[in-house]
DNA sequence: CTGAACCCTCACATGGATGTGAGGCCGAAG
DNA sequence: CTTCGGCCTCACATCCATGTGAGGGTTCAG
């Protein structure tokens, strides 16, 4: 599909899949009259971009954690240096902390809005 | 307290407590020599902002979400107006995604970090 | 009194994600 | 052939969180 296509079912703009391409984050193939060309698990590939950095990850660490996750594991262990896997480590607990943190926060909210909301029904 | 020990304690640069003081996050007092006064509790609620930051919400969110928050919560009834409270739904939504989207991925980095470390030690 | 270590305000700079538009090529439909 | 919509690259602009530093007060210890 070309990147029109993917834009609309990603509800990306256009300029942020250049973007991604531009970070190395995805790798469209060209058509011989230079138009991008996107796979069809882009699509997952890209929802799963925005919601990363949607939660606050940067690119750069986007990039390093995305091939981990690919379905035939085994063709990535040569990626696995000491320093990758301690990144790895890293970058899991901090999810970890960020996961914790929203959590917290939003069943606050949760009561918040219960409490709210009752209150208003009452009256 | 003054600017120096929260920095300390919280790990934040001053220059953002002043940030988020500009920002309508936290108010602190101020003495007669004009410094800054923060409250104890104040240290929590900067690890709170600083933790939602990293999360990927922006001041403006945290700071209609933050007066929810706090104990006494039948103080804040005031500012349940209509759009408030379509926000406070919003954002709790777009937190519960937030925290899927995290999990998901955290948990797929964890599977590849047991594959590879299992790998590596039967090696 | 002086110096060091705080604090203040103000302002300009940076980096990352995103917006916007100019100038131009390509291909289908009238 | 022209037109139009979609694609290309390039480049400058914007927003937000954060860095950095100048210029200047306060307090305290020596």
């Amino acid at each position: 599909m070309r990147i029109g296509e993917l834009s609309e079912r990603t509800g990306t703009p256009r300029r942020l899949l250049r973007y991604y391409e531009e970070q190395g984050l995805i790798l469209p193939d060209r058509c011989a009259n230079g138009y991008r060309s996107y796979d069809e698990r882009l699509v997952d590939r890209v929802l799963q971009i925005r919601g990363l950095l949607d939660a606050g990850l940067p690119t750069r660490i986007i990039k390093q954690i995305l091939p981990c996750l690919d379905k035939p594991r085994v063709i990535h262990f040569s990626d696995a240096t000491a320093e990758m896997i301690a990144t790895l480590v890293n970058e899991r607990d901090r999810m970890t902390q960020r996961i914790e943190c929203l959590t917290r926060n939003r069943d606050a909210i949760s009561e918040y809005l219960d409490a709210v909301l009752s209150n208003n029904t009452a009256r």
